[in-house]
RNA sequence: GCGGACGUGGCGGAAUUGGCAGACGCGCUGGACUUAGAAUCCAGUUCCUUCGGGAGUAAGGGUUCAAAUCCCUUCGUCCGCACCA
């Protein structure tokens, strides 16, 4: 008989600091992790956002790569060949800061954090191939950044203009429209100005109509992000069509979604940027007073400006201009509600069919004209006190009175062609990438202006522009690196003549909007990435991040992605498959801060627990995309687990050590047929979870079940082979969570390494119960419960439970209306 | 204002296809072990109850033999967009 109760020594306590360690010793092989191209198994490439090297990592680090981790290895034991990396998006603005600061060198001060959360991460026992690892402030990285930028150049989609651009004060740089957030800077929260600046723009808009369209492709993203970037995108169908100025060579362009509603236009409307207004106020008698109009309005902040709770504003500039559809002459009004960056920069005035005009127009006295009447309620202008933008009937519109407006503006627009006055239009709300920084900590934008040649691109084999390291970190206009004289003393690369470098360097967006490419060819010196292994790993299979990317890098992502695809470097559309965004990690209700003192470091937690109870804990606490609540007792719940794993395996110890892999399943009792019965569901359950649902903490609640389940053996002895196949089991399951606790008592008695075995499978037969407990409901509600045999027919059902003592008892002297029975289920008996 | 997600015990959450609401964990209660504590193990833990039951998934209504799940209305929370003509 076996002697079930004494275990080894080794068995005795769950120590997670030493096998950890011992366990990440040898995982930091150099070839432990390594991956390559292998077309025997299907590939999958599992990859989280790559972190800010900010020092060190925190909860939401430590929850997004063991989401990542999990999936990593869990494809991994399911046979796929997978890809997952890490690397560093490693230049921005607090590695300069720090340099301004206490004088430390940007690079300096990068690389040691760099160097300090690999640690970390390490200490996560996080199966990364850490050959591929890339870093984005590294020169054979930035020297592709670079590459890339001339790439878009050559396809005319890069491109350097003057425009009134998003200015940060605290960041001393200019930011995109996607990087402003309510008026704000989205990394300092300051306030956004706008300045007018000749900076370099990336062309997205070319790519705004398969950005959009192609969403539709993403059935693998969360919709919410979808949407996101569809308003951002934001498409609209409409019509331009030009108004002539009266006593002018001067046409006004507008752009309208509503051209059902010309026939109403009773002024127009143009931004105070408008280019026409110098021609037409010129020599007009209240001429300062519109100056000064303009400059208070340009005055104002873009919040301001932009907000719809602002009052409209407007001042008449005392020129018309000739409504073409029927010859009204209007006024010309600059206003403060009118964006000139969108559309043309002047808007047709139709108050009684807009709010705004609505507005506008009362607060002005300007005439209004019904042109689209509603027919359950016919209006009535001196009584309406909005706009009315519904549907309805055409009226006051000549030739299309009386048409349903939804077909009249088509027809408008038809007609507008036909005369050659407008055309139909779409229009987006989407604006192109401003890609230039006034900063030192980036990938220098690799153009040359020359005296006589103007603009020029670095020659490719000039690559890459190094960052100088002579420089002055002061904020102002102009980037640091105009400070440097190394970087500034250059000729023109085409004729040798006085030249000066182009000293703004990229949005680090730029770096990030292509490193998932580079980890498929993450040493390749002669190009970016080669074609096939791009072809072969890419497309990210899935992709794990935090919703603060919803546009930002993901819309980036795309537009890159897209851009590749057409100079042939990769042979698909979209970067992200499968997209997964993680809820934050919260604490006492709000997200952990500094300011809020509420966080809690992941070192410390580890040191406590290990790795293995972090990860755990943060993976079974919360569904993955929803916040997640931080407890200090949960956590020592999920320690209490790995340590009941110990303790109950050590219990088993004996009999696994002396059980068999192959046996006889009917050998066994039927209490240890439950338990087989408990473990094969498991196996069913975790792989479902796992595979189709990303459901780790339902998959962690079945693993404690199991667990449980297997306590009742705890002083009683237990077959071997079972324990044997329970262990085995056990432990594969837990392998992708837990990584270390698995791989130790993997080892302590299987052979081989856990990370390297198959995943688990389970046994039909096993699922197989000879009876079936099932519910008997009177009326909907549950009376009775009855244990019948598996797969019991419908019919026997039904008759099985009218007759049951107590269903008897409960439905004496009723009539039996209807019996539904569900086999498997549940029987419900409806009596009156 | 528009768009979206959501609302379940003291708490985090589960219920995947309409079929026993509250799995699993935390907390709490009781017990075992212990001189005692810690740890561990076992049991209990939605609410009300006259112990027969009854009520219950934000509120109200509907569909259905059966609703947390589907439909309608209302309320609330969170997120996104917000003068884009």
């Amino acid at each position: 008989m076996l002697n079930f109760y004494v275990r080894s020594n080794f068995m005795e306590k769950y120590n997670p600091q030493e096998i950890e360690k011992k366990w990440q010793q040898i995982w930091d092989a150099p070839d432990y992790y390594r991956t390559d191209i292998d077309n025997e198994k299907p590939k999958y490439y599992a990859l989280e956002m790559f972190p800010y090297p900010s020092g060190n990592l925190h909860m939401g680090h430590v929850r997004n790569y063991s989401i990542g981790d999990v999936v990593a290895r869990y494809r991994s034991m399911a046979g796929f060949n997978v890809l997952h990396p890490m690397g560093f998006d490693a230049f921005g603005m607090p590695a300069e800061n720090a340099a301004i600061a206490h004088g430390v060198k940007p690079g300096d001060w990068t690389f040691a954090n760099i160097k300090n959360m690999i640690r970390q991460q390490k200490a996560m026992g996080l199966a990364y191939d850490w050959e591929r690892e890339v870093e984005t402030c590294r020169a054979d990285y930035y020297r592709w950044t670079q590459w890339l930028f001339e790439l878009f150049y050559k396809r005319g989609l890069a491109y350097k203009k003057e425009a009134a651009v998003n200015w940060c004060d605290t960041c001393g740089t200019v930011l995109a429209n996607e990087q402003v957030v309510d008026g704000k800077c989205w990394r300092c929260d300051h306030e956004v100005h706008k300045k007018n600046l000749a900076q370099w723009f990336f062309k997205i808009t070319d790519y705004a109509d398969e950005l959009l369209a192609d969403l539709e492709k993403l059935t693998g993203w969360p919709n919410r992000v979808k949407i996101m970037q569809e308003n951002w995108i934001g498409r609209s169908e409409g019509a331009e069509f030009s108004l002539e100025v009266v006593d002018s060579e001067e046409k006004i362009s507008v752009y309208t979604t509503r051209p059902d509603t010309i026939f109403g236009i009773t002024f127009m409307a143009l931004a105070v940027e408008h280019p026409l207004i110098e021609k037409i106020i010129a020599g007009k008698p209240n001429e300062t007073e519109i100056r000064e109009f303009i400059k208070a309005t340009r005055n104002m902040s873009d919040m301001e400006r932009t907000s719809s709770e602002s009052e409209k504003r407007g001042i008449f500039t005392g020129a018309y201009c000739v409504n073409p559809v029927n010859g009204r002459k209007v006024p010309i009004w600059i206003t403060n509600y009118v964006l000139y960056e969108y559309g043309t920069g002047a808007v047709m005035g139709v108050p009684t069919h807009d709010e705004r005009d609505w507005m506008f127009a009362t607060k002005y006295g300007l005439d209004k004209i019904l042109v689209i009447d509603n027919p359950a309620a016919p209006l009535e202008l001196s009584k309406m006190d909005n706009a009315y933008i519904d549907a309805g009937v055409m009226v006051n519109s000549g030739e299309f009175d009386g048409m349903q407006n939804e077909t009249a503006k088509s027809k408008i627009v038809d007609w507008l062609e036909a005369k050659k006055i407008g055309t139909r239009k779409i229009n987006y709300k989407l604006r192109d990438w401003l890609i230039s920084r006034q900063r030192y900590w980036g990938a220098p934008i690799p153009v040359i202006y020359c005296e006589k040649c103007g603009e020029v691109l670095v020659p490719e084999e000039d690559l890459p522009v190094l960052l100088p390291d002579d420089v002055e970190f002061k904020q102002g206009a102009l980037s640091p690196l105009s400070t440097s004289k190394k970087f500034n003393d250059v000729k023109c690369p085409k004729c040798g003549g006085k030249a000066r470098r182009e000293t703004d360097t990229m949005d680090t967006f730029i770096c990030s909007s292509w490193y998932y490419l580079r980890y498929a060819d993450p040493h390749n010196d002669k190009k970016p990435f080669d074609r096939d292994k791009v072809n072969y790993w890419n497309p990210v299979d899935q992709y794990i991040g935090g919703i603060e990317h919803a546009i930002l890098h993901l819309l980036y992502s795309r537009f890159f992605t897209k851009v590749l695809r057409d100079a042939g470097m990769l042979d698909y559309d979209e970067p992200f498959t499968n997209l997964l965004t993680q809820g934050m990690v919260i604490k006492d209700g709000a997200k952990m801060s500094k300011s809020l003192g509420n966080v809690v470091s992941p070192e410390e937690i580890i040191a406590k627990y290990g790795a293995d109870t972090a990860r755990l804990f943060i993976l079974f606490a919360a569904p993955v995309e929803r916040d997640l609540d931080w407890s200090d007792q949960g956590v020592e719940g999920s320690f209490r687990f790995l340590n009941r794993v110990w303790r109950i395996l050590g219990i088993f110890e004996k009999a696994i050590k002396s059980g068999a892999e192959n046996y006889d399943a009917e050998t066994l009792t039927a209490e240890e047929k439950d338990l087989r019965r408990t473990l094969h569901k498991t196996i069913k359950k975790v792989t479902e979870d796992l595979h189709d649902r990303f459901a780790f903490n339902t998959a962690i609640s079945t693993l404690m079940e199991l667990v449980n389940a297997a306590h009742s053996f705890q002083d009683k002895l237990i077959n071997p082979n079972l324990a044997r196949e329970f262990a085995n089991n056990l432990l594969r399951m837990l392998a992708p969570f837990v990584p270390h606790i698995s791989a130790e008592l993997w080892s302590q008695f299987f052979a081989g390494d856990v990370h390297k075995q198959s995943w688990v499978k389970f046994d039909e037969a096993a699922l197989v119960e000879d009876t079936i407990e099932i519910v008997v409901q009177i009326n909907g509600k549950v009376r009775e419960h009855a244990t019948v045999a598996n797969n019991l027919s419908r019919a026997e059902l039904e008759k099985i439970a009218p007759n049951l003592p107590r269903v008897a008892e409960l439905i004496a002297g009723k009539k039996i209306v209807k019996i539904i029975a569900v086999p498997n289920k549940l029987i419900n008996i409806v009596v009156k």
